[in-house]
RNA sequence: GGGACGUUAGCUCAGUUGGUUUAGAGCGCUUGCUUGACAGGCAAGAGGUCACUGGUUCGAUUCCAGUACAUCCCA
């Protein structure tokens, strides 16, 4: 057979995904087996995929292939979420590149656009998933602005709005003024800006005196109603009951009195702005102040302002400074950092704005949703994000779910032209309801307004692991009801708020369970110098084209292999490398097994029967090991346990033994269960490396039509002989030994040497024919004494010879000798000083005293034979 | 400003209720190797005052307190 020598990825995974969805492997139907469930985090319509998404889809995938392998019936949904925001922006974006603009058409026509762009570009990040081998149901790929999805939500706020839940208010909002649409507490990113604080003077009214205050924003100063003092700083006593002229518009305004200003801030006194920031509406709701909104909707000063009217905020504020010296309110500029909000999706300023919108109350759901996890319920992995949740549930905000948008689902309110308002899922029921409601039996659909905004994207997401079955609208359905709750949500740390603690919340509401059991926060994927990975920094590689370079199995062994739950990744290509050469490496020990001639005549030797026996053994030690790594999601832990099986134990062990020397052929027994081996080590590693464990498994023996590995049954754990395992150990030192006096005295390989065991009391080994194969020992005997010209080494403190017969470096040996009579004295006497010691002897428990003891008795026997053997030499 | 979580080898991380040799892994590094599966490899090796200071204890990387530094969340 020829193979060639290194492993190509890209011959391989095409083939094997489109052969997988043929059978329909990925495609699950409730029935009798015990259901395992993940809904996959909606990415983005817009987006395309990014490390990110690698990360948090090969660790699902992971978890999906290895449930279907375990015999459960796994069921991983896919799909995207309509992201109305980032959404609306692209679809302006290109309706503007087209001459059109948004104001110039309808609601309808701009949603046929965006359903055009979302159909022309939302499936591409699905599609890249099926490179990376997701092994999603395809057939469940659900988008939250589909029919089922979008009548869940609509039925989700009626019934909120019907219970009192659901509330319109005048609130300070975070607005976009780019975007035009009030965005969430979470979606408002600070950050520190240089800026200046100006101090600016206000005339005291019918005095020729003034008082200083400072600020960072002097153009909203046009906003203002109040000047604040605290009520114990005697520098404005004088002040207490006046009135200060707003600068530039002569406005005369209160002096309040107030515990909230900070008397070591700036200047003491503090401008009041109650429309354009959120404390100062507090304040000026409690002084029952004016509130004078100096802003359009864009950020350009409105009519109310006075000045300025229509010039853009920031512009405003040179213009302003100007005016304001040339009027002689402007006082000293200091240079200033502070934090300025910015808005997630198009990274406009915020602007705390007052404005009308519909908020749902979050109180009576922030209870139960804290009660499942802090009981253990729902598990956090890693636990410490608990405290992050219960710290978010128990300061919990009302949510404001309106968004000044029309990419999204309609809310579903109609008003009419008295005020009233009624809330239905159609016009035409709602007209039904405002008819009987107000007794107005001539109420025409002409007479009912909608309401113009959406709904928050989050306002679907966080009924998506329910949505997706379309267990809103029909509770009882068989999906529902077998998928339901699913098992593992794997999730970025930073939308614990947004999605993880909603979902929680949404699920216990409307299905009164949990919609998982266990969330799994991936670290987030940074690059090499830890930023995070960004499109507007351009640092964030191609995962197609890493995947074109290592394989889609290597990016995936990339990923995991560093990538501690909850951990940063600072993501470096060489990881992938890694990947690769694994793959090389195991497809280079396919090649090695291909190549044996099984002779069915001849007899197992002994060593191979010892490698057989012991592997067995250490295979099954490994498999307990990788079930607890998952049993606490230690995901890549559990890969690396499982690399180093195959590497070191498989390869570089087993292999060696069981080998064939050179161009003679193989018995049958070590054959054969060097395949078996061989197809077990594929189980294992199939979740983490789908694509080549698939290619092996057909190449390692002919199978049958729809005998394929992704559905085998993972190995199950059937206990190992320890005392094997221990005394496999001692052989690998012996044949370290072997290979060092080798390397030491230039004794090639092929050439075979003599091994001389010193009686004493562990001169037996069951590996000695092991040790013969890999030492290439031409024989071993027992001797009483060492003989004359002969190397040595020790294992514990059994002595072990080889004879040579050219001359010894005597002082090398001696000085290594004495190297390591120094450490195992030290060491000797770290013992002794514990034995020494009455208070340990008395309190320690028996055992620890008793394996003290062993210690000191072997280092003993050791330091006996290092200057046993040093007297030797002298 | 308040809170959370950290600080172990050059890098990324393990270290299981305090005693498993005087702390481990992967990668990287160093030194040998065409060893007839694999140089995308083989073999060997170097590398750590477990951030610092105190305390509890017979015994602390492990528990407690404080300090320094870093990251994240909230205001």
């Amino acid at each position: 057979m020829n193979i060639a020598s290194k492993y190509n990825p890209a011959e391989t995974e095409d083939k094997w995904y489109s052969y997988w969805m043929e059978k329909k492997y990925f495609h699950s139907e409730p029935d009798e087996r015990e259901p395992y469930t993940i809904v996959i985090p909606p990415p983005n319509v817009t987006g395309v995929l990014h490390m990110g998404h690698m990360m948090n889809n090969t660790l699902q995938d992971v978890l999906v292939r290895r449930a279907r392998m375990q015999g459960k019936n796994a069921c991983w949904v896919p799909g995207t979420d309509h992201a109305s925001i980032a959404t609306e922006n692209k679809v302006v974006t290109k309706l503007k590149e087209e001459g059109i603009s948004k104001e110039d058409i309808t609601r309808e026509e701009f949603m046929e656009h965006a359903w055009e762009w979302k159909e022309k570009h939302g499936g591409i990040i699905l599609e890249q998933l099926k490179k990376l081998g997701a092994s999603c149901d395809w057939d469940r790929t659900r988008f939250t602005m589909d029919e089922a999805l979008y009548d869940s939500v609509i039925d989700v706020f009626i019934d909120l709005y019907e219970r009192g839940l659901i509330y319109r208010g005048i609130r300070m909002v975070n607005w976009d003024p780019q975007a035009k649409t009030a965005v969430s507490d979470e979606e408002v990113v600070y950050k520190e800006v240089n800026s200046k604080l100006y101090y600016l003077n206000y005339k005291v009214e019918g005095e020729d005196d003034y008082i200083t205050i400072a600020t960072t924003r002097p153009e909203t100063i046009l906003g203002d109603t109040a000047i604040c003092v605290h009520p114990d700083d005697e520098r404005f006593f004088k002040f207490h009951g006046r009135k200060v002229l707003v600068p530039l518009l002569n406005r005369p305004v209160p002096v309040i009195i107030d515990e909230y200003v900070d008397r070591e801030f700036g200047t003491g006194a503090l401008k009041i702005t109650p429309a354009h920031d959120i404390h100062d509406y507090e304040l000026g709701m409690k002084h029952k102040l004016e509130t004078i909104d100096i802003f359009n909707d864009d950020g350009t000063l409105s009519e109310a302002a006075e000045l300025y009217i229509g010039k853009d905020r920031f512009a405003v504020r040179d213009e302003i400074l100007e005016d304001l010296k040339k009027a002689g309110n402007l006082g000293k500029i200091e240079n200033y950092t502070n934090k300025v909000g910015f808005s997630e999706r198009t990274d406009a300023v915020i602007e705390p704005k007052l404005s009308t919108q519909w908020f749902l109350k979050m109180a009576e759901f922030a209870k139960p949703a804290l009660e499942v996890v802090e009981s253990g319920k729902i598990k956090f992995h890693p636990a410490k994000f608990k405290n992050i949740y219960r710290h978010w549930m128990e300061n919990v905000r009302d949510w404001n779910i309106s968004r000044q948008l029309w990419w999204g689902q309609q809310i579903p309110v109609y008003y009419l032209s008295n005020g009233e308002m009624v809330v239905a899922r159609s016009a035409e029921e709602a007209l039904e309801k405002a008819r009987k409601k107000f007794n107005l039996p001539d109420l025409q659909l002409s007479d009912l307004k909608q309401d113009e905004d959406v709904v928050d994207t989050w306002f679907s997401s966080w009924l998506w692991p329910i949505s997706v079955f379309d267990g809103i609208r029909y509770p009882d359905n068989k999906d529902i009801n077998y998928y339901y709750p699913t098992n593992d949500l794997i999730t970025a740390p930073d939308i614990i708020f947004f999605w993880v603690a909603r979902m929680i919340m949404a699920g216990l509401e409307y299905r009164k369970d949990i919609p998982f059991k266990n969330v799994y926060f991936t670290g987030i994927v940074r690059d090499k110098i830890g930023r995070k990975m960004s499109k507007t920094l351009g640092n964030s590689p191609d995962p197609i084209e890493l995947m074109n370079q290592f394989g889609a199995d290597g990016v995936r062994v990339g990923m995991l292999l560093t990538a501690p739950a909850g951990n940063d990744l600072p993501f470096d290509p060489v990881l992938c490398e890694q990947g690769r050469n694994f793959s090389n490496k195991i497809w280079n020990a396919l090649r090695l097994v291909k190549g044996w001639q099984v002779d069915e005549t001849i007899q197992q030797p002994e060593s191979s029967k010892l490698g057989v026996e012991w592997f067995e053994s250490r295979l099954n030690k490994v498999l307990k090991t990788i079930d607890s790594h998952f049993s606490k999601y230690r995901i890549s832990e559990a890969l690396m346990v499982t690399y180093k099986l195959i590497w070191d134990d498989f390869c570089s062990w087993y292999l060696e033994i069981a080998k064939p020397p050179y161009q003679q052929p193989v018995d049958k027994n070590t054959y054969d269960a060097t395949v078996l081996f061989f197809e077990e080590l594929m189980k294992i590693l199939h979740p983490f490396m789908p694509f080549i464990t698939e290619e092996i498994w057909h190449l390692l023996r002919e199978r049958a039509e729809g005998d394929d590995i992704i559905i085998a049954q993972i190995p199950v754990f059937k206990g190992f002989d320890g005392k094997i395992i221990a005394s496999f150990e001692r052989a690998e030192q012996v044949i370290n030994g072997i290979r060092n006096i080798r390397k030491d005295k230039n004794i090639p390989n092929k050439e075979s040497i003599e091994l001389v065991v010193k009686k004493g009391e562990h001169p037996e080994c069951i590996f000695y024919p092991v040790i013969t194969k890999l030492g290439n020992i031409s024989n071993i005997k027992e001797v009483e004494e060492k003989p004359d010209n002969a190397m040595t080494f020790l294992v514990g403190s059994q002595e072990f010879y080889v004879p040579f017969s050219a001359d010894i470096d005597v002082e090398a040996e001696i000085a290594k000798l004495e190297e390591e009579l120094t450490y195992t004295e030290g060491f000797l006497k770290s013992v002794q000083k514990k034995l020494s010691n009455e208070r340990f002897v008395n309190n320690a428990p028996e055992a620890v005293v008793a394996k003290e003891k062993q210690k000191q008795t072997d280092a003993e026997a050791r330091i006996k034979t290092i200057r046993e053997q040093l007297a030797g030499l002298k």
